[in-house]
DNA sequence: AAACAGTCTGTTAGTGTTCACTTACTTTGT
DNA sequence: ACAAAGTAAGTGAACACTAACAGACTGTTT
């Protein structure tokens, strides 16, 4: 499934809006506004507007894989791997924040089974990546070993999510990144021997 | 701002269309179905759609606010009293889960400022509850000063909300109240001294 | 006790608006 | 010449909401 340049300017508009403006934001017709072409063209590219969230949350699942699999590859230190995991997220989202509601939909649309998959898809990827480099760190020693590797990705992840979900809601007025190193480094020192 | 009989039925018919299908499943027609009576009807309680969301959320930030309080009253021990806080919020929402949506709406709705604000307001309730149990704690020396409440307080709630979130999207499948239980006895374990 | 007036809560039958999507045709680039 | 990518002008369906009316109950007046 390869995603077409202009499928993909079109995934990225869908996503500001829904970002800039909620989920109702995204219609259409504002979509094909904001594009500046009419709706009809939209269907040139997408055959229906779930087709353009699943495509979107595809896209999203395969780059964050990609991504934190090159992260885990470059730090092989399981404690510093987990800090720049998130410092590669939170650089992403600052980069892209039209893809902020990825993390937000879950669990509040269920609008289709195809949305719903792609979100939980993300979410298992990312799930995966932490969870891998926990048990190795508990393995080495360097974490905690007083707690099930599940309870500490748990922590780690709804830390994580909290803080994207108070940056969305301030309207992105603070440093994502540097404060959210803070709270990782935070977090990691709370599990960490 | 009293809430009628009538009206608390038409607001937990409403929770429980979202917390099912999902926010789009709250149409007024679902509504009125659910009711047992016409679209027509619901607007002699409230006077649009709106006010049925708006008035659902300051109903949860006042039952949250005033349960919280007991429990702090309850609970001299600031460690107790967080588990205690948790404790009382996992059986609110395994009784109630038609307010679980209240938690999950922030940030992916915006669809007007009433509603916003009315979500807001209860993060900042239970936001209040948990860094003054948590100040105290770490005044007592109970809980680690190693780290600012602020940051004890944002890794508890992100554990919180994303078993929450867990809990949902599984279907309500397993016993939240233990689970949750034992994740926030994890939590309270990492940063007391 | 009977009649009246008012309010509350429901009904039927609509309103205009917006939605995702389609059909038929046209332009553009190779 | 052909396919890709656009347009104008619609479609039916679903949306939140409303106008006009009616039965039930309450309290007050005769």
């Amino acid at each position: 499934m390869d995603i077409k340049p202009r499928q993909l300017e079109i995934i990225e508009a869908a996503g500001q809006l829904v970002t800039e403006d909620g989920f109702a934001a995204l219609t259409t017709k504002r979509l094909a506004e904001r594009m500046h072409f009419t709706e009809a063209a939209l269907y040139r590219h997408f055959k229906s507007k779930e087709e353009i969230l699943v495509t979107m949350l595809h896209h999203l699942a395969a780059n964050m894989d990609e991504r934190l699999a090159r992260v885990a590859e470059d730090h092989p230190d399981p404690v510093e791997r987990v800090g720049a995991m998130f410092d590669s997220q939170f650089a992403f989202f600052q980069k892209h924040p039209q893809y902020l509601m990825a993390i937000f939909a879950m669990g509040m649309l269920e609008a289709s089974h195809g949305i719903d998959a792609g979100i939980e898809r993300i979410m298992v990827v990312k799930r995966r990546h932490l969870l891998n480099a926990i048990k190795e760190g508990q393995r080495s020693g360097a974490f905690s070993s007083d707690h099930p590797a599940d309870t500490l990705a748990h922590i780690i992840m709804g830390t994580f999510r909290l803080h994207m979900l108070q940056w969305r809601m301030s309207g992105r007025s603070f440093d994502v990144r540097k404060k959210g190193k803070a709270l990782i480094v935070a977090a990691l020192d709370l599990i960490t021997n």
